[in-house]
DNA sequence: AATGTAATTGCGGTTTTCCGTATAAAACTA
DNA sequence: TAGTTTTATACGGAAAACCGCAATTACATT
């Protein structure tokens, strides 16, 4: 079993019935964090002690506290922390449902597990160090059968994702041919951002650019 | 002090981080669920007897679970707890921060505190239960200056934000102004339609009708 | 290199949105 | 009540969005 956890949660309720998890699976030395910022502090210290913090424990959103925060996501923190420890182990564990966030998380950031904060989140909890522990990709049960039938969202490529973003901070569809311009990207024209468009409004059954903005946000695409 | 005290919260890892805030106000008795129909039965239950519940604690929302539920959620149990028990205190704990919401909540339901889950909710949670205990309303300290921010999204009647949902479902102006006219509502031409919606786009400093559905589900409008 | 397929672009026309303005209706004021 | 202000509606023109088509370009396969 792991001899070192960090907990980077900002939720203090939550530290003592995590540490009881843990200390259930014979987990040695347990430690907690509020901020991104002291979890990355953390780490990079114990990477020069003899026991090396082993697996990391981190929600995504953290809120804003009194102190200036460098690291203000747990997304931040991941990608800061690969950085400095690779090996290292990561369970996010967060209420975080939209699919799109997540199925980001494990393909792209490389997460080991991801445990969805609700009902059965103690029993996934230790389902997922375990797992963890034989170098398994673990996601917790109810994630499962979305995460496949996700797979057409997937389809969006990053500038479907850019496009969407763009539309929903304001700008016309000429301004967002302009920006494509300016930053070099495919498909840059006007009547190429309008198929962009109706593809992605076909893909998502919407009627309307404002409706698929409104989806769009509601699948965490943006 | 109350004697009291159920809970509501479906994630596990929370109950006792708040049983041990609750015991150290000297609350004797502490129950917690992890569904809303169980909760709105001990709340029924508990009537009968000498000692009644005195204080409900609720999370907004709760994942689905394996068990067919009849209210899916905090605000639901709210309505349900008003019609049985309109006496009973309640705060409300959750991590949602649209101010839409929150507000609605307060005014509308009447919930006696908003206590939002993040790095101060213990010391915040502590606060609320004093509060409430003497009468007093209660949210927690950040969110104090957004309620008043928020004053500008009062403005905003029931037809706009009926306006704004309907821009979200995917309804063009003419299927809108139809919808009024079909319901007989006031403003109900194209060009009133229109002008309501250049309204809002001004009241929420928006370019596009796109970012202005953005910033309405962003505000917990809708 | 040649060929076929898919993607990109520009153009033109239609629909929808956007907005000014004028008139009518309603609400408000004295 | 008469006058004033606000609100609702209709109309028209400009801008933007929408969409089909055809020409061009990019890409892959042989």
């Amino acid at each position: 079993m792991f001899q070192k956890v960090l907990i980077a949660e900002d939720q203090n309720t939550i530290h003592k019935g995590l540490e009881n998890i843990l200390k259930e699976l014979n987990i040695k030395e347990v430690d907690t964090v509020q901020y991104c910022d002291d979890a990355l502090l953390k780490i990079k210290a114990s990477l020069n002690t003899e026991s090396p913090i082993e697996l990391l424990i981190t929600d995504l959103s953290f809120k804003e506290g009194h102190r200036d925060r460098t690291l203000t996501s747990g997304q931040e923190l991941i990608q800061a922390v690969m950085d400095v420890q690779p090996e290292l182990k990561i369970i996010v564990f967060s209420v975080e449902h939209r699919i799109g966030k997540i199925k980001n998380l494990i393909e792209v950031s490389k997460v080991d597990a991801y445990v969805e904060k609700g009902r059965e989140e103690s029993r996934e909890m230790i389902k997922a160090v375990r797992a963890v522990l034989k170098d398994e990709i673990y996601y917790s049960h109810n994630l499962a059968q979305l995460i496949r039938s996700a797979d057409d969202i997937s389809q969006t490529d990053i500038y479907d994702e850019l496009l969407l973003q763009l539309l929903a901070k304001g700008l016309k569809r000429n301004q967002i041919a302009s920006y494509f311009k300016e930053k070099d990207l495919p498909a840059r024209s006007l009547r190429s951002i309008e198929k962009r468009i109706n593809k992605l409004k076909i893909l998502f059954d919407a009627n309307t650019s404002e409706q698929l903005v409104a989806i769009a946000i509601d699948r965490g695409l943006i």
